[in-house]
DNA sequence: TAACTGTATTAGTTGATACGGTACACTATT
DNA sequence: AATAGTGTACCGTATCAACTAATACAGTTA
């Protein structure tokens, strides 16, 4: 469910947030959806519990889930997340790459026509 | 013209490499051009020489540009389509992203006409 | 010859990432 | 009350990538 890349360059606990975010924007994860505890998933993905808490404290900063000692971690109200931002942000910065290389603005939007 | 953010968690050498990738693909730099050395684009851009040849290195590794020592460096590919599709797929998947959590088509293009 | 090129090597610093371990306060269950 | 589970917060350490610094070598050009 949570399976990642202990290869990849890119940190583990930015990878558990992406997936994270994913899972609540596929549906996986509902509203008040508890999220595995910080010792389990570290325990079932062969990481440092450390590392996981990183993860659930950076989506808690951005409203995605919210925290509670001796309960649990929990999906946030989608409402209040951040995870649309998450996701325009990124949005952006592809779009302003496009942009950057010389394509233009009617192209993207073309493109995006065709999705 | 090879303006960087130095304070980018986004490695130096990378920075230069996607910049000249730019200067090619948007024609500032053509066939054969010569790239400024890499002792005084360092100096320009005050780093080090050995970051420059990384990015010069990885770039001749690519094929985009070709080195020869004692002389310089020098352009070696325009408008290399390969890199525009790579930039592009990004970019259609961020925006299948996007409409998936129900954001509309419209919103996307309103929002690339504000970059 | 002199001043450039790219390239290579070695050594060192810095920051981020991740780990291991421990501890504390809280909550739920028994 | 006791226990086991939660999140959270430290400390110290190890590792690695990125970058710097300095030097050196071989090739090219004027």
């Amino acid at each position: 469910m949570f399976d990642l890349d202990l290869q990849s360059r890119t940190p583990i606990y930015e990878q558990l947030y992406k997936k994270t975010v994913e899972l609540i924007i596929k549906g996986v994860l509902k509203e008040n959806d508890q999220l595995p505890s910080v010792r389990s998933l570290a325990k079932e993905l062969g990481v440092n519990p450390n590392t996981v808490a990183k993860a659930y404290q950076e989506l808690e900063r951005n409203k995605i889930i919210y925290s509670v000692s001796g309960r649990g971690s929990f999906v946030a109200k989608v409402g209040d997340s951040s995870v649309k931002d998450y996701i325009l942000s990124d949005f952006d910065e592809k779009a302003q790459e496009a942009l950057k290389i010389g394509i233009s603005k009617d192209e993207l939007k073309e493109r995006i026509e065709g999705l």
